[in-house]
DNA sequence: TAGGATGATTGGCG
DNA sequence: CGCCAATCATCCTA
C-alpha cells in the first residue's frame, strides 16, 4: 500500500482544501453532507459518473477537485481493500511463461538464413555454400549467386522494416498504456507490479504479430533456397577448354588420377570451375572410365599423343642443342599400358 | 524426341 | 574427410 500513497503523492493537505476551493457548483448540498462518510462516498462516486457527460474542461476540473476532496484517501483505501481481494484470485493464474520454442525456432532459422542478427558480408552462409556448389559455368553461377543475395537482402530489408514498426507501436503503446495508468493511479489503486503485468500482456500480444511477421519471412526464405536449390542443378557442361585440360591430367595420371589439393586448385584455376568441380569431374571420370575402359580408349590415345606432342616441344624448347626427346618420355605415368 | 553424355547429389565405407 | 557407386537432372546430338 506504501507505493500506491506515494505513486498518489497523497502527503496529505487534502482536508486543507475547503469546498470552494473546488469550485464545485454542488458545494452547498456536499456542505451540508459533510461529516456523513457514506454520503461523501455516494456522492464522489456521483461524481465519477458524472464525469463522462462532461466536457474535457469540465471533467479535468472535476477530476482535480475529487483528487483534492477529503474523503479520497478513504474512497482510496475501499477500493485497496477490494482491490486485494480480487487481485489475490488473479495472483498465481498469470505465471511467467517460458521463452516461446516456436519463436525461438524461428529466431534460430532466421538467424541460419542470415535474415536476423548481424550483417554479414553480404550473405547467408547457405548462400555462399549454395554459390560454391553452384556448378555450370562460374558466370551463372555468379548471377545466380548475386540474385539470391539481393533477394535475400530484400527480405532481410522488409523483415528489419518491419520488425522496426513493431517495436516501435509496441512501445508507443506501452508508453502510452503505462501513463494512462500512472494517471489513473491517482484515482485508484494500481500497484507498479500491476502496470508490469499490463506490460507483459501488451508485450505479449505484440510478440505474437512478430511472430506471424517472423513465420513469413521464414516462408518466404524457404521459397527463395528451394528456387535457388532447384536452379543449383540446372548444369552447363564444362567448356571446351576446360575439359580438355582436366582430360589431359587425367590421362596423364592415369596410374594414379588422384589429383593432390594443390593439383585441384591449379586445374581450377585453369578451367574457371571451383574446386569442388573438380573433385566431382574426376570422381565421374575414374568411375566412368573404369567402367568402360574400352570406350575411353580412342580418348586415351588422343590425349596421349597430344601430351607426348606437349612434352616434345618443351623438351626442343628446352635444349634445342640436346637429342631430341622421345614421344612420352617426360610422362611418368605411361596410361597406355593401363589401358590394355 | 530418344538416348547418350555429363555435372551434381547422395549414401555408404574406410 | 575423401572416395566410390548409384542415381538424378539436364544438356546435347543424331
Amino acid at each position: 500500500m506504501d507505493d500506491q500513497t506515494r505513486m498518489l503523492g497523497l502527503g496529505g493537505g487534502l482536508g486543507a482544501l475547503s469546498q470552494a476551493d473546488v469550485g464545485d457548483p454542488d458545494s452547498a448540498r456536499k456542505q451540508q453532507a459533510l461529516g456523513q462518510p457514506q454520503q461523501d462516498i455516494g456522492d464522489i462516486l456521483q461524481q465519477i459518473m458524472a464525469i463522462t457527460d462532461e466536457s474535457l474542461d469540465e471533467a479535468q476540473a472535476r477530476k482535480h477537485a475529487l483528487n483534492c476532496h477529503r474523503m479520497k484517501p478513504a474512497l482510496f483505501s475501499v477500493l485497496c481493500e477490494i482491490k486485494e481481494k480480487t487481485v489475490l484470485s488473479i495472483r498465481g493464474v498469470q505465471e511467467e511463461d517460458p521463452p516461446d520454442p516456436q519463436i525461438m525456432r524461428l529466431d534460430n532459422m532466421l538467424l541460419a538464413e542470415g535474415v536476423s542478427g548481424p550483417e554479414k558480408g553480404g550473405g547467408s552462409a547457405a548462400a555462399a555454400a549454395a554459390a560454391a556448389a553452384a556448378g555450370g559455368s562460374p558466370n551463372d553461377g555468379s548471377i545466380e549467386h548475386s540474385d539470391y543475395r539481393a533477394k535475400l537482402a530484400q527480405i532481410r530489408q522488409i523483415y528489419h522494416s518491419e520488425l522496426e514498426k513493431y517495436e516501435q507501436a509496441c512501445s508507443e503503446f506501452t508508453t502510452h498504456v503505462m501513463n494512462l495508468l500512472r494517471e489513473q493511479s491517482r484515482t485508484r489503486p494500481i500497484s507498479p507490479k500491476e502496470i508490469e503485468r499490463m506490460v507483459a500482456i501488451i508485450h505479449r500480444k505484440f510478440s505474437s504479430i512478430q511472430m506471424q511477421l517472423k513465420q513469413s519471412t521464414c516462408e518466404a526464405v524457404m521459397i527463395l533456397r528451394s528456387r535457388f536449390l532447384d536452379a543449383r542443378r540446372k548444369r552447363r557442361n564444362f567448356n571446351k577448354q576446360a575439359t580438355e585440360v582436366l582430360n589431359e591430367y587425367f590421362y596423364s595420371h592415369l596410374s594414379n588420377p588422384y589429383p593432390s589439393e594443390e593439383a585441384k586448385e591449379e586445374l581450377a584455376k585453369k578451367c574457371g570451375i571451383t574446386v569442388s568441380q573438380v573433385s566431382n569431374w574426376f570422381g565421374n571420370k575414374r568411375i566412368r572410365y573404369k567402367k568402360n575402359i574400352g570406350k575411353f580408349q580412342e580418348e586415351a590415345n588422343l590425349y596421349a599423343v597430344k601430351t607426348a606432342v606437349d612434352a616434345a616441344n618443351v623438351s626442343a624448347q628446352a635444349s634445342q642443342a640436346n637429342s631430341p626427346a622421345t614421344p612420352n618420355s617426360g610422362n611418368p605415368d605411361n596410361y597406355t599400358c593401363q589401358c590394355r
